[in-house]
DNA sequence: TCGATTTTGTACCGATCGGTATGATTGATC
DNA sequence: GATCAATCATACCGATCGGTACAAAATCGA
């Protein structure tokens, strides 16, 4: 209730940079010291705020869902547009993030899903990127099973087999961008995805 | 010359074990303690055979070369098979290898490329690794490029961009497989990059 | 201005990291 | 069987890991 020392930073500026650290390294390679240098904040006052490393990374995540993975996905919603474009505009979505100088290369989750499989990331962590996972995979599940135009070009008979083709190819650029690989090399090879779902 | 203790271990033996903790954990998240308990040798005989642990990684990664990623490539050499065929077989011989049960999922050289970006692998390391990554590129590419069934084909003329295409889904299934999809799962979907090609 | 309360910076905790010094142990040669 | 060389197991090194105790600093209500 009663007063005390007014905290010195912003938390949601603070999670943004947390967020990006782990980006780029993963969760276990993010040591504190890396974090809390790029949070621009002490020991104490990080496990003041966010509890500990792995609850943090669970708040980074819900971050970059939220102000990252969020955004990539708009393309798909607007009305009116023909599916192709659709699509299409959300696979350039994608893989501008993945190429987006001003952030680390590559992707987020696939990035630290990767990583789960050391059996180093604790229970919760691994959960919450498993449940992060599903988010983009059950979109364009609904997407390829119900929209009309999907259903009128028979997307929607394989629908789960072409989402996960699509979620496969974004898995495949994130690698490749995260190894370097431009965004205007990878734009010809993400689009060829689309041929593979014949549209 | 003279005689002296004779080593008690296979070092082609433990080079295995070596590269199956590398391809599970990649090289940061890999410790002396997994590595030597995989191994069956203690540290200073680890230290004795492989140098250290950047220089026991670089030895991993050419016996993964030459034991595993060599045998994924063979259907490409096969004389007097239709090129259809034989890529078809190259594909699901990899996501054959991404998901075997008796090996770590996913691809060892896609794991450790991707940590490569956190800037703590040291640069030697880095550098076989990208330097293994070129290979099956190089391969592709070469294939596209001079391979008279491919010239007719006209992929010939967009042999880079076809190289990569395949690369990126492969480096795509190595997510997913990593993550805990199955074989049947993946099979349609990396065929599927077949019809990205136009064949 | 005076407590009461909260955040801050520093210094520290046990555990683990990659790597090594040191003897005991083994085996081949003479 | 004595000697010598190489490998073995143990115990240790400084540095860093995630996490915390503690006191100084800062802000409130009174």
């Amino acid at each position: 209730m009663s007063g005390g020392r007014k905290i010195a930073f912003d938390k949601q500026q603070a999670l943004a940079a947390a967020m990006h650290v782990f980006w780029k390294k993963g969760f276990g390679a993010a040591s504190l010291t890396d974090l809390t240098t790029a949070m621009d904040i002490n020991k104490p006052s990080l496990y003041a705020a966010f509890g500990n490393k792995e609850s943090l990374f669970i708040q980074a995540t819900d971050y970059y869902v939220a102000h990252i993975a969020n955004a990539y996905c708009q393309p798909l919603q607007q009305v009116g547009v023909p599916l192709r474009e659709r699509l299409s505009a959300f696979l350039m979505s994608v893989l501008a993030g993945q190429c987006d100088e001003s952030t680390p290369k590559g992707c987020y989750i696939s990035l630290c899903a990767a990583e789960t499989e050391a059996e180093a990331t604790p229970p919760a962590a691994r959960q919450k990127i498993q449940e992060v996972s599903q988010l983009s995979y059950n979109m364009l599940l609904t997407l390829f099973s119900q929209d009309p135009e999907a259903k009128q070009l028979k997307l929607d008979t394989n629908a789960a087999e072409n989402a996960n083709f699509l979620i496969t190819v974004l898995h495949g650029s994130a690698s490749m961008a995260r190894t370097g690989h431009k965004h205007d090399a990878l734009a010809p090879i993400v689009m060829q995805a689309l041929k593979g779902l014949g549209i």
